[in-house]
DNA sequence: CTACAAGTTCAAGTTAACTTGAAGTCAAGC
DNA sequence: GCTTGACTTCAAGTTAACTTGAACTTGTAG
């Protein structure tokens, strides 16, 4: 069994955001006699999972669906996990494909002067007009 | 001259949103003898060019500093314009690369099972393990 | 036994990019 | 003249993903 302080330095989270996650349901401690979190080392794997993913832009709440989909009862094997990331790839490329017609717009749009709201759609894609909700936007998001 | 909701309805950006750039320096505005606020047609070029900076992933603050550089004492040309957006291929280079690491990291590393931190780079690169302040952190900041 | 490092909880702060609400002013139609 | 909609400012709220600080307890080395 793992401390805090151990999973933190071999994963690079810091222990706050270990627990963090742990309130979130990402990932499970046991307690020593003393109220100190005590890990399995599958815990590694896990968190290295949460890390990927978000590197590929998932936000926490949809890694936490995901990681419920594991094996409760046992430590999750190498097809468990692969089978996780199956959408994922799709995923990965509509943002490649996303970037690359940028890119293009960059020289295209940008560089020939058509960039105006009126005429220019990279300039005013359907999605970015249709925002919704408070709170700041992300251009992948 | 345009009201700003003439220029809220043009560009799809949300009058709350108009005055929160004008307080930061972003776009500019003349006042009617009423107070309100009257913008002249450029600023939808303006912001057409902050919408895209924005889904190339600048922030705003990069955004102010882009826009500083152009003329101010004239409308600015095609030319200011594209001259802007130079170093931005680069980065859009730089963002597709990564995604394609992610991308293939995907099959051969989480699918293959060597996805721990002890010993897969890509589940812990340094970029993520070296993260600094406080707020949220994003895949590609 | 005494330091001092490491652990705990809980509340509040941080960042970006805005939005929302309150409270009041201005403009246009009937 | 009245109502309704558009506009103004300013303060506070929102979201995600954490961090920081306060106040306190545990573990360990000397």
């Amino acid at each position: 069994m793992l401390t805090i302080t151990d999973v933190s330095r071999r994963s690079g989270i810091a222990s706050s955001a270990l627990r963090f996650y742990e309130e979130r349901g990402l990932i499970a401690s046991e307690r020593a006699g003393s109220g100190h979190r005590r890990y399995h080392r599958s815990v590694l794997r896990r968190i290295a999972f949460i890390a990927f993913a978000q590197r590929i832009g998932l936000t926490l709440e949809e890694i936490g669906a995901e990681l419920a989909r594991l094996p409760a009862d046992r430590v999750p094997s190498r097809r468990d996990w692969s089978q996780l990331s199956g959408a994922w790839a799709e995923r990965i490329d509509e943002r490649i494909a996303e970037l690359q017609r940028l890119r293009s717009g960059l020289t295209e749009c940008i560089g020939c002067g058509c960039l105006s709201i009126d005429r220019c759609n990279l300039a005013n894609p359907a999605d970015v007009a249709g925002r919704k909700g408070p709170g700041p936007r992300y251009w992948l998001g």
